[in-house]
RNA sequence: GGCCUGUUGGUCAAGCGGCUAAGACGCCGCCCUCUCAAGGCGGAAACAUGGGUUCGAUUCCCGUACGGGUCACCA
């Protein structure tokens, strides 16, 4: 190979660059982080395509936590906007907009107005110098090489090898300007042809190359042997030479990504090799996947499908953010729901993350747990609390139930503290928007009777006089035993027995039991037959308009 | 189709050659109880499959089946 063409194409390829630009200048612009050792960096890299997902989150957290579980870790945030179709405006403020609002937070990078840090610029775009800095020194090397063919040759290569059952890709035989004279390169590019820089690959696929990924374990990959693209025509880098190219100059210890990375990670070890590197560690996550009623197995989650797939979903459906967390804790370590059980109140952040914990296979969403979890972290937050996130909610998705409950606070506040606290709290709700149906009796506006609800084994005219006679007696009791008591007398004048055990025994015997007489109060008092303590929910009401509820009945 | 990778109850999962194969969610039953929720107790329910290796395989090896991923001038 002649140094001096090389040299000459280099120039050509490369106006942008001057002799001052090397690698060893970008190395002294970005030297190695003086972090305490086992301080990992990590960094979320996603294109502004502006769609947030479930599976950008559990990525993201695990990268946080990864980062954030080791002392002095960093964690960034890079977009990878080398793709020009698929940029959309404003995707970087809404990515760092939802991830803030699930609490994860970067360290440096890219902000909504600028970047924060001293290994950027953040933005792939603003980087193309120094991709063309590394994509230069592999040309100079023979690592790299211009490649004219147009698309539609790459296309009948494609169908050529298909019919011939070759492998797809540029390579062996088929890599046509693998090894074109460097005299005639310079006279195309000169003659303004449109061409790639591709990598020139020295890789045989037989053999196998073993490595151990963080998440997956000890793997077996083949050596490369395509020469892929390094710079597009239009000279901004492809994934892979920017992947290499940001990590290693942003001094990222941890690559966690998806596992579809997994196929092209032995083009990118290839490329570490090449440029002299050394390569970080890798952690290739599993997909969160979804159960498909329709073909009837398991696939990736996709946002036109599933809408619990979008992080949208989650603020609409009012879950608290903490609890998305929560469950995806669970999926991304196993061993995270038994540390909770031990450690009740601690904060997730507290929790002993660990990359080899995380599934090796992915894990199907399930929604029913999700829910579970909700509840129950729902069930630790203080009457307050609740009121604070409801209304919240509200504001956004219900403003008719948010005038409601923000007419009185105290009342609303005092809504939501009905069996809150204590060894064991209710779990109504999984979510906010399923706060309004629950709890519509305490409003007169979204209150109402239906006769129908009134328990059918009592007869109307008993129903009626329990109900005037208990509209008579009822007054606000301190204790839900005194309470009970007048129910319980009620209840035997009307031949309605207060002794549960002996009801129960021989339900035959009585007309009913007390708990009829209470339902029939339930009714009247709530509209439903189902409801929390109702001695407490008289209490909120208060005396005037409970009597007034029942008498409407009697 | 090639290559990579995975497969423990319906779901998430412990398990690293020897156990009646944990636990959680869901489901069912019982208890508690004025209803519901919660809580307590109990139950049904699993090592994809065929060959090896071994005194012994859920665990190790090979094949098969079935998932998932990938094979772009997208990331």
């Amino acid at each position: 190979m002649d140094d001096k063409l090389l040299n000459e194409m280099s120039k050509l390829i490369f106006p942008d660059l001057n002799d001052s630009d090397t690698i060893e200048s970008l190395e002294e612009m970005f030297p190695p982080r003086n972090l305490p050792e086992g301080a990992k960096v990590t960094r979320m890299a996603p294109s502004p395509t502006g769609s947030m997902h479930l599976g950008n989150l559990y990525s993201a957290l695990a990268d946080e936590r990864i980062a954030h579980t080791s002392k002095d870790g960093i964690f960034f945030l890079r977009i990878e906007d080398t793709d020009e179709k698929r940029k959309v405006p404003g995707a970087v403020e809404k990515i760092i907009k939802y991830l803030n609002g699930f609490g994860l937070f970067f360290d440096e990078g890219a902000t909504a107005d600028g970047d924060l840090g001293n290994y950027g610029p953040y933005r792939q775009r603003m980087r193309a110098k120094f991709y063309h800095i590394v994509a230069r020194k592999l040309l100079l090397d023979g690592r790299a090489y211009p490649c004219f063919c147009t698309e539609e040759q790459l296309e009948e290569a494609h169908k050529a090898q298909e019919s011939a059952k070759d492998n797809f890709g540029y390579y062996g035989k088929y890599a046509v300007h693998r090894n074109m004279p460097s005299e005639e390169a310079i006279e195309k590019i000169k003659n303004g042809e449109k061409f790639v820089l591709r990598f020139r690959s020295l890789g045989n696929p037989v053999k196998k190359i073993p490595f151990k990924d963080s998440i997956k374990g000890n793997l077996e990959l083949p050596e490369n042997d395509q020469d892929f693209i390094l710079l597009k025509s239009d000279g901004i880098p492809t994934y892979h030479l920017a992947h290499i190219v940001d990590d290693h100059f942003m001094r990222t210890t941890d690559v966690v990504r998806g596992e579809e990375w997994l196929s092209t990670l032995p083009w990118h070890l290839e490329l570490w090799n090449a440029c002299g590197f050394k390569r970080p560690r890798y952690s290739h996550t599993s997909q969160v996947l979804k159960f498909d009623e329709q073909i009837g197995t398991k696939r990736k989650m996709s946002k036109r499908k599933d809408p619990e797939c979008t992080l949208e979903f989650y603020y609409t459906a009012g879950y608290p953010r903490s609890s998305v967390i929560e469950y995806l804790m669970t999926l991304l370590n196993s061993n995270y729901e038994q540390w909770r059980s031990a450690n009740q109140n601690a904060d997730y952040r507290e929790f002993p993350f660990s990359s080899s914990k995380m599934s090796a296979s992915g894990a199907l969403f399930d929604i029913a747990k999700l829910n579970d979890i909700s509840k129950d972290v729902i069930s630790r937050m203080s009457a307050d609390e609740v009121y604070l996130s409801v209304s919240e909610w509200a504001k956004e998705y219900n403003p008719e139930f948010y005038s409601l409950i923000s007419r009185d606070p105290e009342y609303s506040k005092s809504i939501f503290s009905i069996g809150r606290g204590g060894k064991k709290p209710r779990k109504d709700f999984a979510c906010w928007s399923e706060v309004p149906a629950f709890i519509s009796y305490f409003f007169d506006e979204t209150f109402s009777v239906d006769s129908n609800e009134f328990p059918a084994n009592i007869s109307v005219s008993d129903r009626k006089a329990i109900l005037s006679d208990y509209a008579k007696i009822y007054k606000t009791e301190q204790d839900n035993n005194s309470w009970f008591e007048t129910v319980k007398i009620i209840s035997e004048k009307y031949g309605f027995t207060s002794d549960m055990k002996s009801y129960k025994a021989n339900p035959d015997a009585f007309k009913g039991s007390v708990a009829d007489v209470s339902t029939v109060l339930r009714v009247a008092v709530t509209g439903r037959q189902n409801s929390p303590d109702l001695f407490a929910i008289c209490n909120l009401l208060g005396e005037e308009k409970v009597k007034a509820r029942i008498t409407a009945q009697s």
